[in-house]
DNA sequence: GCTATGCATTGACGACTGTCGATACAACCA
DNA sequence: TGGTTGTATCGACAGTCGTCAATGCATAGC
């Protein structure tokens, strides 16, 4: 449940108070594993724009538990969102998040 | 020595493979510690645009070898420059770098 | 040469994390 | 009611990572 509250504080143009640094590290550990990665992908490119979990078992090459694992950490993010439908649960992509991260990187400008 | 060709292909716009995902992952996973992450601050916010080793060791509050390891690490990754001078080590950004993983984010337009 | 200083490397330890099998839970169907 | 199916959780294990003290390695000054 890291709360990203930095929307306005890019790397590049301030510098980073240890809170800040912690807040963020945490929200880019989400993003530091290629599955992870990859499920937020297929999440995206989805023509409907959201995903049976069933459907990324298979392309993911893992396990269902661990796939389960990072769905679920990625819902904790902010990064994704989760919707049960009966025995299904289908997921989303929140874009304004990737949006923050995106923003912390540099300034507004250039990126 | 993660080498970054993955400058355009945002996550959001193509599924990423096995090979891009565990790319784009190493190259957040240098982002993804607090630490690393107020050195890089640190750096980018000197107003002469690079700032010596020894001035990083306080401001930090870690050993001296810990922040050689995290500076290390973001040369490494090719966040920071590193340019020895006698006895000294000053380091500088590579802005470029922080780009290529912001696009990486999301549509080139809204980031 | 010798000593001092700034930085990098090594080795070790504790903590965290990705992974899976086993299991629990919840919803649907017969 | 009982059985099946899709997900989430638990427990355990191996691997990785951040950290520091100790050490090595240059460079500068005497």
């Amino acid at each position: 449940m890291p709360e990203i509250t930095a929307c306005c504080a890019p790397v590049l143009s301030a510098p980073l108070g240890e809170d800040e640094a912690e807040e963020l590290a945490g929200a880019f550990k989400v993003l530091a594993d290629p599955a992870r990665l990859r499920l937020l992908s297929l999440v995206a490119n989805a023509p409907s724009g959201e995903v049976c979990a069933c459907d990324l078992v298979a392309p993911l090459g893992r396990s269902q538990p661990t796939v389960s694992h990072h769905l679920s950490a990625l819902v904790d993010s902010g990064l994704l969102r989760r919707e049960r439908r009966g025995k299904w649960a289908w997921y989303s992509v929140d874009p304004d998040r990737l949006g923050i991260l995106c923003r912390a990187l540099g300034p507004v400008v250039s990126c």
